[in-house]
DNA sequence: CTAATCTGTAACAGTGGATGTTACGGAATG
DNA sequence: CATTCCGTAACATCCACTGTTACAGATTAG
């Protein structure tokens, strides 16, 4: 394995509440679309809810919904919402630090590595959950479609 | 989980090949500076050498040695050498196709996932292991220590 | 030719994160 | 007070990754 699918299930949540503004909408409701358990989405929720991207409410009439416009939210916050690690890991073990390259291969790996995930980190920060729903919506046009849910 | 530690070890394995050019290194004093079991690191060399960056002998006196100068393997070539899957997932059951966003998120997603990674990719193909194997020295002299191994 | 060295790989155990599921308490509503 | 829905604990699975043992095959020294 080497991502979660936390991210896009998250991304999913957020366009779909981003396409329901009006409404308070279920974490059931979710589910069904995301096709999981819907305490899978509860708990997602409760990360992007403890992020500050959503709130709840109990009770009948309840659910959640966005606190602010999709275009505010970038990818990059949702990523960082949903705890989704970096790229790169290092060793389990420590190297050995009687051989030169391994006292210092980490240290010369740590800056490589944070330009690389700076850079995709970078992309994640121009894109927003509102184009993602934009994306959507036009994809639905092109194809005629009229389901909902 | 989220990323794997092959390509750091692989790393780790290709800067220590670059730094003794002259002789064949074999698995186990590669384990000894990785600080892991011989058999780990002759499982990333096989796919190292399926990369063709490395080559193995046999027998007394053999051992492993890089195919190129250091500074022609790229981060990205690595990567791409031990298999480290993308830094995105999506969704492990499809999401409900009627629904608008379950149906059209992922097409959504991909666009936007291949941007993120190909900029990651970009950073990584601008990194040589040569240019490694000097951050290590450098540090290595730094510190004024004499250790070898 | 034989012993020693080292690769190549199968096989299996253990670990840990992620996901799915059930269960139930608490909050809000009518 | 019954219903609805969140909040979260608890547990079961699953699966990739890592570590380990074992052994066959290749190569070389003597």
């Amino acid at each position: 394995m080497n991502a979660s699918t936390r991210l896009t299930i998250a991304l999913h949540i957020l366009t779909l509440l981003a396409s329901n503004p009006e409404e308070t909408v279920t974490s059931e409701y979710i589910a069904g679309s995301v096709n999981t358990n819907p305490v899978v989405i509860r708990r997602l929720l409760g990360l992007l809810r403890t992020a500050g991207l959503v709130v709840s409410q109990s009770g009948i009439g309840g659910g959640w919904r966005l606190t602010g416009p999709p275009d505010s939210i970038t990818l990059l916050a949702v990523r960082r919402a949903v705890n989704e690690g970096s790229p790169f890991n290092m060793h389990h073990q420590q190297p050995n630090p009687s051989c030169p390259v391994g006292r210092h291969i980490q240290n010369a790996l740590v800056e490589v590595y944070a330009r690389a995930e700076r850079a995709l980190e970078a992309e994640l920060a121009g894109a927003t959950v509102g184009q993602l729903l934009e994306s959507v919506q036009s994809r639905h046009r092109d194809a005629g479609e009229s389901n909902k849910g």
